[in-house]
DNA sequence: AAAATACTTAAGTATTTGCTTGACTATAAA
DNA sequence: TTTATAGTCAAGCAAATACTTAAGTATTTT
């Protein structure tokens, strides 16, 4: 029981990112939130700014915002009636970490793929 | 009409830029399809290799693939009634250059926030 | 030649998603 | 104080999505 501490409190965070992840793509998947993100990296907009160019009403906008929000790519704070969104630099550089970690992963075995295909060859005659 | 023959051909190549990165983030916004791609960075698979740890049918994994080839993020070759599957690392830089731009704007403009915050304020009071 | 393997294809289904409408609240302006 | 603005909330809906099942084909293995 005590023992198993760290390696749950591994587990647990190793979790955590995982669903943080999966947060973040699954908001960047849709095109308008990628708009959204887009227009927010250039200066921080309200609500109905960020609805203006966008076909759609401001509800829908508003549900956009709560999924970006939610993934910590876009964070927005009220003042008065109006709200102002604005990028979150972490969500943007958690995405570009996993992207980094698979490219290393990709290269560190493109390497010896000529060495990798010899011994596929050789389990596969046995 | 002859004219605008370049600058069509910019508008044309930013779009289907634009609809690369579509599929890509579209595909990388599955956490199944992302934990194929995790696989398969670390070294190529067979299709029934990639289905085995997965909670679902043979079928339905090939339809990520067919998700994730059309996307570019994998590339797959059939040899015998084997086929093989692969990260095709062009696909993963696209989604990693688009972060990596928004990333950029955001702290080109993060600068000179105390700057826009003042232009701000003297615009309310007009 | 028969059986097993490795997919392929098509059709159907439950769930999720992106969006709308409409009625509401809170703040600011006239 | 009325009126306009900026956003909120909840319900409902059509289309997209992530599956399944079942019946195929092509290639190995025995």
């Amino acid at each position: 029981m005590r023992g198993n501490t760290r390696h749950a409190g591994f587990a647990t965070r190793a979790a955590q990112r995982g669903a943080a992840i999966d947060r973040i793509f699954h908001a960047l998947g849709d095109p308008t939130r990628r708009a959204i993100v887009e227009r927010l990296s250039e200066r921080p907009l309200s609500v109905s700014q960020l609805a203006l160019p966008l076909q759609m009403t401001l509800a829908a906008v508003v549900q956009h915002l709560e999924i970006l929000e939610r993934s910590g790519l876009v964070r927005t704070e009220k003042v008065g009636r109006v709200r102002t969104c604005r990028v979150e630099s972490g969500g943007l550089s958690a995405a570009e970490s996993w992207i980094r970690e698979r490219r290393a992963m990709w290269e560190r075995h493109f390497d010896r793929l000529g060495e990798l295909l010899a011994e596929e060859e050789k389990g596969a005659k046995r």
